[in-house]
DNA sequence: ACTTCATTGCGTCAATATGACACAATGTAA
DNA sequence: TTACATTGTGTCATATTGACGCAATGAAGT
């Protein structure tokens, strides 16, 4: 079988760097996936609030969630990695395909149309950019800290935003983002978090406060503790944590060994 | 906003109706989103025994899941329906997207060439039926015995295996079938599961052999039953079911307002 | 230096859930 | 009538969970 693809793919992703948004609108026929795009909920935690990345768009109000186009020689999840790479600047990323988004009128055409517009470039009506688009919804898990947040062609920055407090965005991001929320909400009860969201070394109250924010529910101190301990997924450090107003606590790290082996089998019920 | 792929939507049921394979070979270009398909999972419970809906493709010995294509106006989830109604007879099927493949060499255009070729159909090496797809798992639950299995136009017959021992299937179908499973396994910890799947009016030794079929393990008769109660979610009848040989069971039957409500809301563990 | 006080570590206890198993009742077949 | 596999219902020990007590810590205020 041949690989088509192939001698395509370095050039566009030169493009895609070089930030020619022309040469992408003319070229992505060719190179990407027709009809299929992605969009990843890249959540952090910062200051005991759950964010998210978002992108504010060129000519107009709108935000939009980061997102892009598969390569015709490339697999979808790598493509997802390769987003978060580019606006976030970090590899390996925890990521979680939730959801498609499959409805046929998704998208406003002539919003897409009117944005190009006014950066005074003028499509066919018949463009592939207008067409509908099926996409495919991930989140991501990674530490707010080591995030270099980074706007794409087609927006003047990229942020973080308060998971409560959301702007308006484009197209069904918000639904999307809310579906990402209530699926991690969902996976928080059956598997381990805080690997990707916390410091490498973290205490227990950050942690309960990292599980309290994202169930958006306040936690027994004791129990949670209990709880989380029986996992055995944690490793408990020299007690530093020195600047603090009160009593010094103690200095948690992820076992990643069981830590992914909880990841993968879950917790089971029957 | 038009809506382009609307009058090309009816014409293209009747194609595939009509069987016509050629027709649909050479306007499924125009009609389908491309790069796109879906792959459905079908399970079944008889004679104790979890079982997939299977198809046995013409002119070559594997077999392959149902199937299908997105058309350019229709929702993806319907799109799955539609399958699922052309494979089974059955309408408003219970259906779950579980997960996305999208390696791009999933599939080995040589194996469909020899295939068509044998039909006497010779297509051009850059057709689009040769081109990659992303396929979109999907998992049905449906009543075995009001299934009628009907094949497509690429098979001989449709019918259904035992999950436990699959024939050779086409592509990365066995993957997609075997990750179904497991999905399976573990919505069971978290989801009534049983409805749809089972009679109406059921025993409660049927329900936890599905259980044990699904999760592939014994379970104790008084626990299972104890905590299948808690749930809530079931209505004891009168005590027909009268043709066993043995002590008279209890028939039930789901309470579908708190089935509905315990499939939304989960087994929340925080 | 002493006190204050929010916070942390480490418990207890009752209520509930779970796993393992006993026993009587039922209904067909021998 | 008896045998027996199967079903309905229960018990008991153990594990898990929810609610809460209390002493220790350490920076801030006096």
């Amino acid at each position: 079988m041949g690989r088509p693809g192939e001698n395509i793919f370095k050039p566009s992703l030169q493009i895609v760097n070089k930030k020619n948004i022309k040469d992408f609108i003319v070229e992505g026929l060719e190179v990407y996936l027709p009809s299929l795009s992605l969009d990843c909920v890249i959540f952090g935690f910062h200051e005991n609030q759950l964010k998210v990345l978002l992108l504010k768009m060129k000519n107009a109000k709108q935000w939009c969630l980061p997102g892009g186009f598969v390569f015709k020689d490339e697999d979808v999840d790598e493509a997802a990695q390769r987003v978060l790479k580019e606006r976030t600047g970090l590899s390996k990323i925890f990521l979680q395909q939730f959801n498609v988004f499959g409805k046929p009128r998704r998208s406003d055409s002539n919003f897409h149309r009117e944005i190009l517009r006014k950066d005074g470039i003028e499509l066919a009506d018949d463009h592939w950019l207008f067409r509908r688009f099926v996409t495919i919804g991930y989140y991501a898990l990674v530490e707010y800290s080591h995030v270099n947040p980074e706007p794409d062609n087609f927006s003047d920055y990229c942020t973080w935003r308060d998971v409560n407090d959301l702007p308006d965005l484009m197209m069904d991001h918000r639904q999307i983002a809310g579906e990402a929320l209530s699926t991690l909400q969902t996976h928080l009860n059956y598997h381990p978090i805080g690997y990707s969201l916390l410091p490498a070394k973290f205490t227990m109250p950050q942690l309960q406060k990292l599980y309290e924010t994202i169930l958006n529910k306040k936690l027994d101190r004791r129990n949670f503790q209990r709880k989380i301990l029986s996992y055995g997924i944690l490793k408990r450090l020299q007690e530093v944590k020195k600047g603090g107003a009160h009593k010094a606590p103690y200095l948690y790290s992820f076992d990643l060994r069981k830590y992914h082996k909880a990841l993968k089998e879950g917790l089971q019920s029957w």
